[in-house]
DNA sequence: CGGCTGACGACCT
DNA sequence: GAGGTCGCCAGCC
C-alpha cells in the first residue's frame, strides 16, 4: 500500500512530546518480541513518521534503561545498525540475551512469531 | 529556497 | 535474497 496524505491525515506532524510518545509506545514491547519502526509509528497513528520514530530511538539517553530500543528493528525482520557499530553489537547481544536469535544477516529468527502485535486499544 | 541526510517502508528488477 | 528507486518528514546546512 502507497503512502499518501490520506492514510495518516495532512495535517498530523510531529510536535513536541513526540520522543516521549515513542518511547511509550516502545516500552510496551515485552521481552522476548520485537517490534518494527513503522508498527510503532502506526500506533501512534501516523504511518509515514517511522524514520522519525528511529530519530527518536537514536536519541535516547543511553540511561533509558527503561526503553527497550534493541526490540525495535526494521520492516524486513533486521536490526538496523550496523553489525560492526558499538550499539549494532549492543543490540545484538541484548536480543540474544532475551532467547531472540540474530543470524550474521542481521535477521531475526521467527520474526514473524516475535512480531508483537499491539492490544487493539478502545 | 534548494539539496542532503537519516536506527524507514513499499515496490520493482 | 540482494540491490536500487521513490516517497515521506524534519532538521541542517
Amino acid at each position: 500500500m502507497p503512502y499518501s496524505p490520506e492514510h495518516h491525515g495532512p495535517h498530523r506532524i510531529v510536535g513536541p512530546g513526540f520522543f516521549e510518545q515513542v518511547f511509550e509506545v516502545v516500552a510496551r514491547v515485552p521481552k522476548g518480541h520485537v517490534t518494527t519502526y513503522g508498527d510503532v509509528a502506526a500506533e501512534l497513528g501516523m504511518r509515514s513518521i517511522a524514520r522519525k520514530v528511529g530519530h527518536a530511538l537514536a536519541g535516547l539517553h543511553p540511561d533509558r534503561t527503561d526503553v527497550p530500543w534493541h526490540r525495535v528493528i526494521n520492516s524486513q525482520g533486521k536490526v538496523s545498525r550496523p553489525a560492526d557499530s558499538s550499539s549494532g553489537q549492543l543490540q545484538r547481544q541484548l536480543l540474544i540475551r532475551e532467547d531472540v536469535e540474530v543470524a550474521t544477516s542481521g535477521r531475526i529468527r521467527d520474526f514473524d512469531s516475535r512480531r508483537y502485535t499491539y492490544p487493539k486499544r478502545p
